[in-house]
DNA sequence: TTTTTAACATTGCACGCGTAATATAAAAAC
DNA sequence: GTTTTTATATTACGCGTGCAATGTTAAAAA
């Protein structure tokens, strides 16, 4: 047989570039021929490793979740719990470098989860990853006096994370709007106002 | 000839059944003979009102984006400028009756504003009414003290937008974590800070 | 009453899709 | 060195799509 081939990591190599035409056309446009073109496979081989399409858009689905993941962590890792920790949380959900091709690809998949039950799944579970993270770090905060007392810590996680959420959207949809500048700007006021 | 057709208001009507097919099935879903069932005509009715599907989706677009204007302007009107009006206008972008088939809708419109130059160009119109609407309700809240003083308005006024499209893009794929009761503590939540 | 025309229905077609089936090539196993 | 097994490539098929072309109906207009 030819050389033995990591199927884990062809899988993410599909992945990667299903991740890239979303960006580029819409779930919609990501179609298994588009994908192995974008991949520089034949369709044949996108069908060995995966048993369909929609298999295929689950793997990626939860392939951009795990290394959002990793991001947090790294975030964590680099920065002193506080106000300055949320601000690095904060810069993975908007990220610096924020490209409309990766606004695209998670409203796209945000999108099938609101009609998708299996992607609805996969979303709640990320999400409930994603919450835990972030109201550890908001506990932490207010344990260093980096956030108002008497604040809910449930109410302040939400709030930061529903913010998150909102600015990436627009941020990407409307990039001249909302610079990078001007987003990190609307990250300290928001953190000023806790 | 037949007894004469309101042409406009045929056309919201078969926009309004998009919707819903949106709402089901998502934009994929939404294919010209399931919007025609939805709606209880022919595909042919589809064809004489609507130059092509793409027309048709822009103009289930701008149609939404119209109805939250209007809701918007009724918030306005039925509460007293200040603190309870900002919640009321994010009473509307965070209905009281959020319903998941509406959040779809709207997550498949952004999904597809981020890679279709047609529908991001209908976005910005929209977002932009939006934004100056919020802006001056901002400010006429600044003004009776509802702000904290030395607060910059664009910033509030993007920070109130952000949550609110978060909070409302979580609520609907997560509802059972965002019932209403949590999501207009949350509201309160993030007005006090304010 | 006749004519005209808007409203609606039906049919057909070319296309692109996901996927199943099949073929080929080459490393591994014995 | 033959056989087995795996990776990759190719082809074909059935289906649903958007849409164009055409047909049918019925009421307003003349």
């Amino acid at each position: 047989m030819p050389k033995l081939v990591d199927h884990d990591l062809r899988r993410e190599e599909v992945a990667e570039a299903a991740g890239r035409v979303i960006g580029r056309d819409g779930i919609e446009g990501a179609t298994m021929r588009e994908i192995a073109r974008e991949a520089g496979f034949t369709t044949g081989v996108i069908q060995h490793y995966f048993r369909d399409r929609d298999e295929l858009l689950a793997f990626a689905a939860r392939l951009i979740s795990q290394q959002g993941s990793a991001r947090l962590a790294e975030a964590i890792a680099a920065h002193p719990a506080g106000r300055e920790r949320l601000r690095a949380l904060l810069g993975v959900l908007v990220p610096s470098s924020l490209r409309a091709a990766r606004v695209a690809v998670l409203l796209g998949f945000w999108a099938r989860a609101a009609t998708d039950p299996r992607h609805n799944a996969i979303y709640l579970k990320q999400y409930a990853r994603l919450r835990a993270v972030f109201r550890e770090q908001v506990t932490l905060a207010a344990a260093v006096g980096a956030v108002a007392p008497g604040s809910d810590v449930d109410d302040v996680t939400d709030r930061l994370i529903a913010f998150g959420d909102g600015l990436c959207m627009r941020a990407g949809l409307d990039p001249d709007r909302y610079p990078e500048p001007r987003r990190r700007q609307l990250i300290d006021s928001l953190l000023a106002a806790l």
